[in-house]
RNA sequence: CGCGGGGUGGAGCAGUCUGGUAGCUCGUCAGGCUCAUAACCUGAAGGUCGGCGGUUCAAAUCCGUCCCCCGCAACCA
């Protein structure tokens, strides 16, 4: 069996500063990521910053920065979010660096010797912000100045020559590709639209642009500079070594598992990038899933709007890991979510620090009275006892399964039960009233403890610093996580010391006005 | 006929593909427990699943039609 996983993020646009959306798709691959290397995978998590184009390089001219030195800054604080964001990724890609560039260079050569591309003329109203072309029909005067209907962005003529990339050649190949691989594009909504895109009909597709300099120069025209999205799908491979395809990391990773993206890009993921790679004869990435986006109260945020809620904002007042659970708890992924303060706060008491922490507290406390501190050591499991335990065992393949399908609702909706039914299992075999039955007391005892520790596991890769903290209970490091020891329900070693911890989450105090 | 998403108890959502007594969290009310972060457990109230029509023994789920909301005009995931 493959116990290779390759995950990747968008590469980020650094024309402004990181928002939620970034931090939404970064923490559901470090999510991913995360569990599949306690499960005993090799992972491969890569991020990355897109670097070219015009957008940023008129950014720099205003700014009177030189346009790499404007990368830099911007792509560190892309770099910055991560370590923020506590991510585990293994690669922080910059399109602007050496390796990139020669790979998509060499990416170029290939489309080229396979006779995907020819040289034309494109002629068209060309508008800077959207990256695109319109035709006469999608363009409207509005005070004397042309704009794209659709995006109202200001578009200008365009007259220049440009390569072109045999897209509509592929129509057909990716209809097919799309039938034979039904999981090829997830959530199935997403694929339904894009085969519908698809069936619509592609036209070849303009790859170079003479109008700007800020990008990967077209091999032998240096007049060309290659489309910005030829140039940065191409870092899921050249993260990978491409075109060394014999390295390790190319020869373990490559198809990636998924690419993880915002529904926004999906027609770039699903219909260009495998177009390429049938192009360029590379395997395709075995999914592409696209989510929905975080909204503030039901509304886009936007900051005309003022409803803005920026995620370093966030954690500094919450927390890391709050926001982490709650964007993996409360927003149904695949579809666009909320995000609101007060909803943040619910979680927080509800399932942090009522469910979850006191949880924790609970036994330790009742342990540290009652065992002496230690985990108990004579025990006797009744079926009360195992059937609690036997949950985690049994349901094993099924969560990862519905990891493997992306789903995360199934995920934490398996551990919020399981919170509930400990709660109600503490509660229901009262080890209170159990002081003169000192084994049945420690067998209690001993079960929460192991049910704790397992949940623990399973919260890590949503809250690895609280699923951390909660398990130096045990002494347990960070190394030791392996998701298969949920089967083991004697995993605690017994006469251990049990650590005192601090409160995991503390309340969040609401205003009653 | 632009494209797409959505309308399910007070709030936020699952369930719709593969029809079969409407489910979860929060909130509200009542009770229990006392080991714990005034926490936890139990019970209750609360929905004609946007409207209308159709298929069916049976529709939130399938078909048709209509109404309403939201995004695609950005800080682009």
């Amino acid at each position: 069996m493959d116990k290779n996983f390759y995950i990747t993020t968008p590469i980020y646009y650094p024309s402004a500063k990181p928002h939620m959306g970034h931090a939404y798709s970064s923490i559901i691959a470090d999510f991913f990521s995360r569990f599949k290397r306690i499960d005993g995978f090799n992972v491969n998590f890569l991020t990355g910053t897109d670097e070219h184009g015009l957008k940023i390089q008129k950014a720099a001219e205003q700014k009177n920065v030189d346009t790499l030195k404007f990368c830099d800054d911007i792509s560190k604080t892309f770099r910055d979010l991560s370590k923020i964001l506590n991510l585990t990724n293994t690669d922080f890609i910059r399109t602007t660096e050496q390796r990139h560039k020669s790979s998509v260079q060499y990416l170029w050569k290939e489309l080229e010797k396979n006779g995907e591309i020819y040289l034309s003329k494109y002629s068209g109203w060309y508008s800077v912000s959207d990256e695109a072309f319109y035709s006469n029909d999608e363009v409207e005067e509005i005070n004397g100045k042309k704009q794209a209907i659709i995006s109202k962005s200001s578009v200008e003529w365009m007259d220049e020559e440009s390569y072109f990339f045999r897209l509509s050649k592929w129509e057909k190949p990716l209809l097919d590709y799309y039938n034979n691989n039904p999981n090829f594009i997830s959530p199935p909504s997403r694929k339904n639209e894009v085969i519908s895109f698809v069936k619509s009909g592609l036209k070849d597709l303009s790859i170079s642009r003479k109008s700007f300099s800020w990008g990967i120069q077209v091999p032998n025209d240096k007049d060309h500079v290659i489309y910005v999205w030829l140039d940065a799908l191409a870092n899921y491979i050249s993260a990978l070594n491409y075109p060394d395809t014999n390295n390790d990391l190319f020869k373990n990773f490559w198809p990636a598992s998924v690419h993880l993206i915002g529904k926004d890009i999906l027609r770039f993921h699903a219909v260009y990038w495998p177009a390429f790679l049938l192009a360029a004869k590379i395997k395709l990435p075995k999914k592409i899933y696209g989510h929905g986006w975080i909204l503030s109260g039901d509304e886009k945020m936007s900051k005309s709007k003022g409803n803005i809620l920026d995620p370093i904002e966030i954690i500094n007042k919450y927390g890391l890991d709050p926001l982490r659970y709650y964007l993996i708890k409360e927003v149904s992924f695949g579809n666009d979510g909320n995000i609101s303060q007060e909803r943040l706060e619910d979680c927080i008491n509800s399932d942090l620090a009522n469910n979850f922490g006191n949880l924790c507290q609970r036994v330790v406390a009742f342990a540290q009275k009652n065992c002496g501190g230690k985990v108990p050591n004579e025990i006797d499991f009744k079926k009360e006892d195992l059937k609690i335990l036997d949950k985690f065992k049994s349901n094993l393949n099924t969560i990862r399964e519905k990891i493997d399908n992306q789903d995360i609702n199934y995920y934490i909706d398996f551990i919020v039960n399981s919170l509930f039914e400990t709660n109600k299992y503490f509660n229901d075999q009262e080890p209170w009233k159990k002081k003169n039955d000192i084994i049945r007391l420690n067998t209690i005892v001993y079960t929460t403890l192991e049910i704790v520790r397992k949940i623990s596991y399973l919260l890590y890769p949503i809250i690895p610093q609280s699923s951390l903290k909660a398990l130096m209970i045990f002494d347990i490091k960070e190394s030791e996580l392996k998701f298969s020891t949920l089967e083991n329900h004697n995993y605690l070693k017994k006469n251990s010391d049990l650590n005192k911890i601090d409160i995991l989450f503390k309340k969040i105090e609401k205003n009653n006005d």
